[in-house]
DNA sequence: TTTATTTACGAAACCGGTTTCGTGATTAAA
DNA sequence: TTTAATCACGAAACCGGTTTCGTAAATAAA
């Protein structure tokens, strides 16, 4: 192994320009107080013996990291891939670095994680929580620490700050409209948590377009999933057994919608023929799906990249302040054929 | 906005119990020197108070970070999704954190990356390199302030150290064999890198079946894309069109796969009937397309586990050493309707 | 009983930067 | 010409931990 030893430093610069090392830090950071002589020396040494600083060094005097922490629940999922590449880029461009975290949809890994957020080692944090959590304590106990925080996708109302969202409410109404307008007369909502902002107001949506339409709302078309696919898949199975003509789904997330092509294919039911479906999805491929999946696509990267966005402004200014806001950015309804067109 | 004084510092610890500071981070790292009772009262007040370390300080005297760097080209890719949930996974086992870098395939960004992480930023790197990557010299930079560094996928032979892939060369043989058992007498290869190992191990997989199978190599039978999707796509099409009945098409990733497609689907060409096709994909959504598509199915997320694993070993280990060494995970052929069965 | 260890802890140096404050030299204002 | 600023830089404290080394007290060995 080669030794780490013999690390370049800020001290051994000052050494051989004969400088201190306070003039040094102040050229590097382009002090006023340096003369412009000076600094260039300065920076011909660092370029001619390609120092680079220590990071830690500095955040430990000036107590910021430049790094954002970011906490998703999985990033097998177009959506959060996406939305960690709009993250990115904006991060990149701000010169901060980013840490990434799965949650696992676990509460208690989210507490684990915002617990080591605690000790500084983020600037700030954007969070998309996890299925199971319903509390806030966690969070509420980072802010506390002034570590400010944004949420995206997945948010909670309760916490004052700034959240990203998409219009959830208003596109499973539509969604959910799309599929009565086109002969539905029963439509299941496949949901998958019942405390999550976002099913949540799917689901809310999906019972204004119900009620708008004079269709009586039923529990027991609403299927929730665990997150044992074999089983969903079974009870899945089940329900359309069962299903006559005239039935619509619309899944709440995306990976409910291939289980539905899945199940249909099974039963040798035809989309849209017998069954019309809607899904909430981000990935491309849907597009090549047999039939070609309608969907609500929501804007992944715009979302990831305003909440980042949000994050590095608050972080740049003295005092900042991140309002109890909502941000909406719209989804898009993709009429396919897997709804009657 | 919050201040950010007052934190808790191992100072005041001390101070509220009455030890010194020396004492207090022993009993925290459980060292031998400190009594049993001593530790309690230490962890109890920890406990109390809420005392998380400052990791930066802590970095700063140790010189390791607890982190890791991961650099790929996007995000947006099944493979590389699934890749990170392979590391993140053990890298929270092992209490690594994970900083992420997207270089875009741009050669700049990633030079840019590496170069930054000659600052002690991250303990080691796990990098799949660019397209544009044909130099190492960035990388031998960081190998030599001795930061370990293990390859996955995207690889780079010339340099001296581990090395995760799949089966390149004997998957891409298998399939072209596939393809050309199906019938095929003209095999189209659809490359998008010309320098990259993994599609240059591909592309010698393929000439190596059609050789073994008496069939003729012809380089406009090679098509490479660039990155501009549209012109591909002009590309793809003006190749389908003057396709006779017995050709099949390999796609050695899986962003190529969908304008195969589309490409059909526009030109009325049919699969496998007109057109057979495999493609390299880690897409789940695979099954569902019309037709299904023939896979070469990579290990993504065990690649990432495995290459995760080796880096937090040499990492642990005192003296570490990452042998020059290959690791080969191999893919899976999943035969679906886009081949003839 | 004397000497050698072991135990349990504290003082202080240290990691590598940043920032405050002080100072001699130069320039500007009075 | 004298006084007030300004300029350009250095000494040293500081950030919050870790680690080395020293030592008094307790225990073990001789």
């Amino acid at each position: 192994m080669k030794e780490k030893i013999n690390n370049l430093t800020i001290k051994m610069l000052a050494r051989q320009l004969g400088l201190s090392v306070s003039t040094i830090s102040k050229a590097m950071s382009d002090s006023h107080e340096i003369s412009a002589s000076t600094k260039q020396r300065v920076n011909e040494l660092v370029q001619k013996l390609n120092y680079v600083p220590n990071p830690y060094a500095s955040s430990l005097r000036t107590r910021n990291s430049k790094t954002i922490g970011v906490v998703i629940p999985e990033v097998a999922d177009s959506f959060f891939a996406q939305a960690i590449n709009g993250i990115e880029s904006v991060a990149q461009e701000n010169g901060y670095h980013v840490l990434i975290y799965l949650s696992h949809e676990n509460f208690e890994k989210e507490k684990k994680i915002l617990k080591d957020f605690e000790s500084g080692r983020v600037d700030g944090v954007l969070i998309s929580v996890a299925k199971e959590t319903i509390q806030h304590c966690h969070i509420d106990a980072l802010m506390d620490k002034a570590v400010p925080i944004v949420f995206f996708d997945r948010v909670m109302d309760e916490v004052t700050t700034a959240k990203i969202i998409t219009n959830d409410y208003e596109s499973a109404r539509l969604a959910t409209e799309h599929l009565i307008k086109k002969g539905c007369t029963k439509i299941l909502f496949l949901s998958f948590s019942h405390t999550l902002s976002i099913t949540c107001k799917r689901l809310a949506g999906y019972k204004k377009a119900l009620l708008d339409n004079h269709l009586k709302y039923a529990d027991n078309n609403i299927l929730t999933f665990s997150n044992d696919a074999k089983k969903d898949y079974l009870l899945l199975l089940k329900k359309l057994k069962s299903a006559n003509k005239g039935v619509g789904i619309l899944a709440s997330v995306e990976k409910l919608a291939l289980p539905i092509y899945q199940a249909c294919e099974h039963l040798q039911l035809s989309i849209p023929q017998d069954i019309q479906v809607i899904s909430f999805s981000n990935s491309d491929s849907v597009a090549f799906l047999h039939p070609p999946l309608t969907t609500i696509t929501q804007p992944a990267f715009e979302m990831g990249k305003t909440a980042a966005s949000l994050l590095v402004k608050a972080l740049g200014r003295r005092n900042f302040e991140l309002r109890n806001e909502e941000i909406i950015v719209p989804s898009t309804l993709v009429v396919r054929k897997s709804t009657i067109g």
